[in-house]
DNA sequence: TTCATATTTGGCAAAATAGCCAAACGATAT
DNA sequence: ATATCGTTTGGCTATTTTGCCAAATATGAA
């Protein structure tokens, strides 16, 4: 059994592709990253991104169906919360990595800080 | 000093959510993979993937500026590796998650497998 | 019931992405 | 010099994604 991991197939791979695909768009991340202090409702997220309401739900149903979130009704509102989570331990990893390359391309350019 | 782990800024949200595009590809996905037995000319990469070989250059194109693989020239090949040391770690996680989840998914359908 | 509040969905136009072919490029060999 | 090999880039079309508005839906309050 378990082949999938050494050799993946098609459909896990294509699985897999699709946390990252959801990851891969800015709102999306700095939503995933907020969520990282614990669930929001999308209202919340929506002032966190400021984009329209609509957008923010189409944006919450991709990291829905790629299984980043999860949405949970409570009263009037739906809260989404973090389902990966191993998530957090490679955010903090890339973005350590980014870190350094914004310094270390500051450097180059002279300034010395990039962090505007 | 690092504010931006905290509250990530607009470009470092764009950096990381380019590492995460870049994943966000079967093909792509399916050579970083690969990398990580080891570094790998086009050429090999071309046959994993089985399309065009300009096509599989601009995959590669995308991934080196996200910063996921670095090449170098070496003889008369190019040679692609990774340069996202923590992207095992994560994939191995999400790897067993939706291995789990196909898992689930194949049970409720009542067949035994879906690895195909 | 009606009204308001929170969220999703339909539909559309603009922008980005994917993939192929052909052409260009750079290095090595002849 | 030409030829060849491995790779990238130009240019194009087809497909996908994004984001807004408006409309639908669901749920709680009055």
């Amino acid at each position: 059994m378990n082949e999938m991991e050494a050799r993946p197939n098609r459909h896990f791979i294509a699985e897999q592709a699709k946390i990252f695909k959801a990851l891969g768009h800015p709102s999306r991340l700095l939503m995933v990253q907020a969520l990282r202090d614990g669930e929001k409702c999308v209202c919340d997220l929506q002032a966190l991104i400021g984009a329209d309401m609509s957008t923010v739900s189409r944006h919450l149903a991709v990291l829905r169906e790629a299984g980043v979130v999860r949405s949970e009704k409570r009263g009037t509102n739906i809260y989404y919360a973090l389902a990966l989570s191993c998530l957090a331990t490679f955010l903090q990893c890339t973005g350590t990595l980014i870190a350094e390359r914004i310094r270390q391309k500051s450097a180059l350019l002279g300034n010395d800080q990039d962090a505007t």
